[in-house]
DNA sequence: CTCCTTGCAAAACTTTTGCAGGACC
DNA sequence: GGTCCTGCAAAAGTTTTGCAAGGAG
């Protein structure tokens, strides 16, 4: 999904929205626009609402908590939890056997991104184990990053 | 750290609150208590604060706040994030090869243990690839339990 | 005795909700 | 035109903080 063309996604986007007998507005599509702008790859709702302040300054916070409710349900987003107190967001590429995970910094809280397919193993182990159906997963690496690592080596 | 005697427990939990020169004090002790008498593997800051008072009362709940802030950072507890608006925290028993992981139902929204090791295999490659240091990390799945996948059908 | 810790109350934040007006199809 | 959606403001819920009094070592 990351080397599609923008338009060619929003159209995507939009027609997801549509089947669902959901409306596509303007606020719902500079939201949708704001995510594949970003460079910032985990936006909160805050974070969301700026950006989309520039495009349209009269949008309220809470069409965009609506906005970000919606589009996760729909499974356009996914959500989040860094442990910071508050939700992030980021495009869904549904790609659940081939969906990347957060290596999340303890010391300076950078979040990156690593690709690691483990699911389709487990996922068989688990139904058989507990008769448990697996729709997604999360997983998080908490740790420290190279220059993290290295200043405290300096302590 | 589960087979374990509860007051051999309790007595390495205090062990290791002085190493760090914190005080040992009647809060803190209840609320590790609550900790090890609970049925309850995940509570929130709420659900602690009300199994604290049936035994003192006059507990504050920043109390209940503080202590558990101070226990994630001593890695006496484990803070969890299950997407319900809250933290939850659990018992860290410091296991990490053999760490439990959680199946979080998206029907009923009950959360079952799993136990499943992969992290050793991992964390070499995570070390080489992206020079990041895994301390710890968090591993949740979403799906459907037997009995919702069951209702799902009869739908 | 000296700090660390606590309780209380207020504050800070994030997220949700009610409602009247507006926009989409 | 009917219904869904939005903005605003207020509310709700969780978590944090300031401060004076209290308790552990």
């Amino acid at each position: 999904m990351r080397n599609m063309k923008k338009s060619t996604i929003m159209n995507t986007l939009k027609k997801k929205i549509r089947e669902h007998k959901y409306k596509f507005t303007t606020q719902r599509q500079i939201i949708l626009q704001a995510f594949l702008d970003s460079k910032e790859n985990h936006m909160s709702a805050e974070d969301v609402y700026e950006m989309v302040r520039d495009e349209n300054p009269d949008i309220g916070l809470a069409t965009v908590y609506r906005s970000l409710e919606l589009f996760t349900h729909l499974e356009l987003l996914k959500k989040l939890d860094f442990g910071d107190g508050r939700s992030r967001y980021e495009l869904n590429d549904h790609n659940l056997s081939h969906s990347h995970h957060h290596l999340i910094c303890l010391g300076c809280g950078k979040v990156t991104e690593f690709s690691y397919d483990f699911l389709n193993e487990v996922k068989e182990k688990i139904k058989k184990e507990n008769g448990f159906d697996i729709v997604d997963y999360q997983l998080k690496f908490y740790g420290y990053c190279r220059d993290c690592a290295k200043k405290n080596q300096n302590l």
